[in-house]
DNA sequence: TATGAATGAGTGTTCATTCAT
DNA sequence: GATGAATGAACACTCATTCAT
């Protein structure tokens, strides 16, 4: 369903790409959320990832594959993890454990979401596509999550209101990621779901807040 | 009342700093935005600048000088143009007036914010701290906005819910300078706005939609 | 027994290490020997040494690196060729001998003297102490074999005399090296040594001139 | 009677290049001294001279031009303190005399000598063999000395010993002040000169100890 | 005569990538 | 398949020197 962008590897065997790429993608998100893609050498990565440079370059091509690879992974279990709102009855509180899963499930990746949050732009015009797909694959699950509840009665928004509406959710998980620094000052995850769940139902038409 | 970090020049007339300063910032933005800093080479800031790259060192000590300038110059410009928002008066009206000139601001502004947005980050430990500062000052004066309104009566939300809210829209405005990619297919920036405030609003207690 | 200044390096192989070492040691020397420390670059070291600028950071960490490792070599050297001295037999023969063999052996390593003399004190003051101990040392050298003839009752003279005694033969040779342009007109290396032994020794006490 | 090198100036009036001169030679000695001619700066030496850098290019045409004003001037003013010595009589007491008048110069000029002797070799060829001329002629006037004392029949030595001595004399005294950081562990430059006088002298033939 | 802003060739150093073993 | 030594283009930054004012 989803094309991926091939990453070339001398070697053969794909039981052992794989096996090395997780080595190497454990390594450098580390590696990447500490001093960013720019400043971390494929020394480091390869070091980190427990073996030699020579070995790094039998499973890449060039050291930005390394980023693609990490975004790429980060992406697929985020998906993953939430693969499960699809499930959603179509109701408002299920839209809501949908939220509520999302902004968790970032809490959990902290390191992962923040990488792929600020280096996923050093991507070259080549591979970036790839990642924006998937970033919008994510907003659209959050779309439809919306329109069932549209169409089922539970909501009355329009058509824009309801994209844009998925975009807010979108960023605003993203944003715990990226204004920690910022937020956690003032609230816990909890007290954050709780919040913005409550600031962004309260406004949606034809949701009774009282 | 705010503190700068002094970055250091050889040259001693005043004027001529700021108008060199002035050049870099205006070839820096430009070059950041089409490749991000680390991709940029100090020899092209001086080129963009319309200088040797000598005189570049004459005006900053290292090239992170010069994205340290670059996020200060564009908060400046932000903020100036920002100022006018505390005149507010304490009605709803004011508040998405306010929202409506920094949503417009930021669409004007979209290079600057786009690479400060995105570059800030690489900045070091020790000139990180004043951008961030920056940041949470103009947040400051959206939460100051919103109180406003609430001790008038106007709006009826608590203190976190305030806080929060001021970030939300902080970020919202951000949102559209680095999302712009995504939202731009399906809204104008006319769009954007009238369509973020219904979001928001329509949901603040005691506000009466129609 | 004595201690040495670590020089890091990225290749692993020690015996690789070593004779990288000594490629780059023998074509610093020439370089250094004609146009100084200051004046070399270390592309020229490199290609001098018959590798990469690359290469030749994979052996040293930085352009000092390359002095330290000179320096030492050079004591290194000299200290062996003249550990047989350490032999002497207390007699004043030997004594001559022992000058004799020195002053031939900085005749030998004209080169290598002469860069040491005239670019040590370009070490930072982390690796200067490292050769000003060796030079010391070979201080001693002398300073052991004067003491062993004044035990065996061939010379008399006291303690002070025997440790400046010491110095001047150690600078003397070092003369040879670095005053070459000024006494090559009026002696050979020869001449210079039995000149030098005459006026030294017919002053010592206790030593019958005739 | 000693040709100089002449060093190139714009402006015209002497008296002022004689002041310009000697405050840069003085702010460049003190430089040099701590830093070496290499790690010194064009601007350091203008700043350290109480001009800005234009004024200083005004009086020399490039940097090493100031080093070889700072050895002329070093150079003539300890030939200036020891022409004195030239008026010795002929007898061994005179020549201890000057002995120790050298010793004590070098003592009090530490800083000057220090450079002179360290950095002299930097001078280009063009410059480097007026610097070494004056060197020579000071070995001479010792010789001249020695020879005087020869002829006065207080000495009896020959051509090739009086010169090498003279040599000593002159390499001894510089000995003070660059290795004194050896040297004063043990002697005071009273301690220093006694036992130098001592060991030259004592093995003199025809001089009687006692 | 004095100034100091401007210049750009040159420097030490890094690091992604290759390839022989 | 794995290794790590070798490479050299590229980079940030310096500094002697010039010249318009």
């Amino acid at each position: 369903m989803e094309e991926k962008r091939e990453v070339h590897a001398s070697v053969k065997d794909e039981n052992l790409i794989k096996k090395r790429r997780d080595q190497m993608i454990h390594g450098a998100v580390s590696l990447f959320k500490e001093k960013g893609f720019h400043r971390t050498t494929t020394r480091e990565i390869a070091q980190a990832s427990g073996f030699s440079i020579g070995t790094l370059y039998e499973y890449i091509r060039t050291k930005e594959d390394v980023l693609y690879l990490v975004c790429d992974s980060i992406y697929d279990e985020v998906s993953k993890r939430l693969s499960s709102l699809d499930l959603g009855q179509g109701t408002l509180a299920s839209l809501k454990l949908g939220i509520s899963h999302y902004f968790k499930l970032i809490d959990d990746m902290q390191d992962e979401v923040l990488v792929m949050y600020q280096e996923a732009k050093a991507l070259s015009q080549e591979a970036l596509p790839y990642v924006l797909k998937k970033e919008l694959e994510m907003v659209s699950m959050f779309e439809r999550l919306i329109n069932r509840c549209v169409e089922n009665g539970e909501l009355d928004i329009g058509k824009e209101h309801q994209h844009l509406l998925a975009h807010n959710i979108f960023v605003q998980g993203q944003m715990w990621g990226f204004r920690r620094w910022a937020l956690k000052k003032a609230f816990s995850i909890e007290d954050y779901i709780t919040l913005q769940i409550d600031l962004l139902f309260s406004g949606i038409q034809g949701y009774q807040t009282k």
